[in-house]
DNA sequence: CTCAGCATGTAATGCGTTACATGATTGA
DNA sequence: TCAATCATGTAACGCATTACATGCTGAG
């Protein structure tokens, strides 16, 4: 499954432009799929290629045409196929986490930077998804909805955990620090 | 940071061959990053090249030479140079999820075998965290101990989120699926 | 006898990220 | 006037995944 799947996916609500469909992954799929114009933009060409999608300009007063993509029959028959023989995986790439396993390497203010920041970020998925959600006026699939009260729970847990845990972890690397001096 | 940078982390705590450091890959990193000899091996020739870590031959008996790999001064240095310089992110991709968020395109029984195949995944991580965490003989880096922490509960909150909730989505397409063939 | 484990690598392919490139409009 | 938003794309680069390639040992 690639970004090509994603696209297809979400013409199936209703037909968008290519600038819209970034900003879907932006509001909808952040938390658990990413992907820029340099990949979107020739994915749709790609499908539109393949008859997977068709493609219609729309004149624009004041602005150049849009090219609106919508899903054709053999499009949603490809994506169903497509879903139907995707392994379900679930991959974390997490520097964080790499960041905080060699913390004791690290000067202890900047440990402390470096959790707050993370924290940060996930206050900002945790704001963004809680306005995903408000913005649904039943038009969400059921597993978007699902989706999304994942995201809630997974995030808000790791958010919680890093914020419950960050001055413990801080505390120790100092203690080691402290004695690493001691001993020279 | 890249796959390098993890070797000569791992190299930060004793000497190792690449094999080794796969089993480490997969043994304690594995909720957060992972890597195939495809990546170790030209990573740890590079590094080789670059001075920042030493390999030496150690011949075995009834087995071809294993080649240890040591971290340099050098090394070292620009680990933490390394650590230094990165923003701590977080990347999460989630084919499970799109399956999700798709799902009322797809058979229900479909959509069960996904979301148990899921739990089973996650199951079998956090057994292997959990042995990860027993083998800890007070020789784990306190940001080790910090990672562990964070992939059992956060494992386990998606792990239980999923558990919890895929019933209900169930239902709730099959009743989408029967309403959407009564109208044909 | 077969399978799992130890042990090391190469090569092709595919994919995504990033930077680059353009240009009009609207609101601060 | 400056930044943000709408809008579309290309090209280079880096990186990882995957399959391929080899070969011995010990346990069952």
């Amino acid at each position: 499954m690639d970004v090509k799947t994603l696209c297809l996916g979400a013409l199936t609500e209703r037909d968008l432009t290519g600038y819209e469909i970034k900003q879907h992954f932006e509001e909808a799929y952040s938390h658990f799929f990413v992907a820029g114009y340099g990949s979107i933009y020739p994915a749709l060409a790609d499908l539109t290629r393949r008859g997977l999608v068709c493609c219609t300009s729309v004149p624009q007063e004041k602005r150049p045409d849009k090219k609106v993509y919508s899903l054709t029959k053999t499009g949603r028959d490809a994506l169903i196929a497509e879903l139907m023989a995707t392994p379900p995986r679930h991959k974390v790439r997490s520097e964080f986490l790499v960041l905080m396993v060699f913390a004791h390497l690290l000067p202890p203010e900047k440990v402390a930077e470096i959790a707050e920041a993370m924290v940060a970020q996930w206050d900002a998925l945790l704001t963004s998804i809680d306005q995903c959600m408000s913005e649904d006026q039943g038009c969400f699939s059921p597993g978007m909805r699902f989706a999304i009260g994942y995201g809630k729970t997974v995030v808000g847990a790791a958010r919680s955990y890093v914020d419950d845990n960050k001055e413990q972890l801080i505390a120790t690397i100092q203690e080691e620090t402290a004695s690493d001096e001691a001993a020279d």
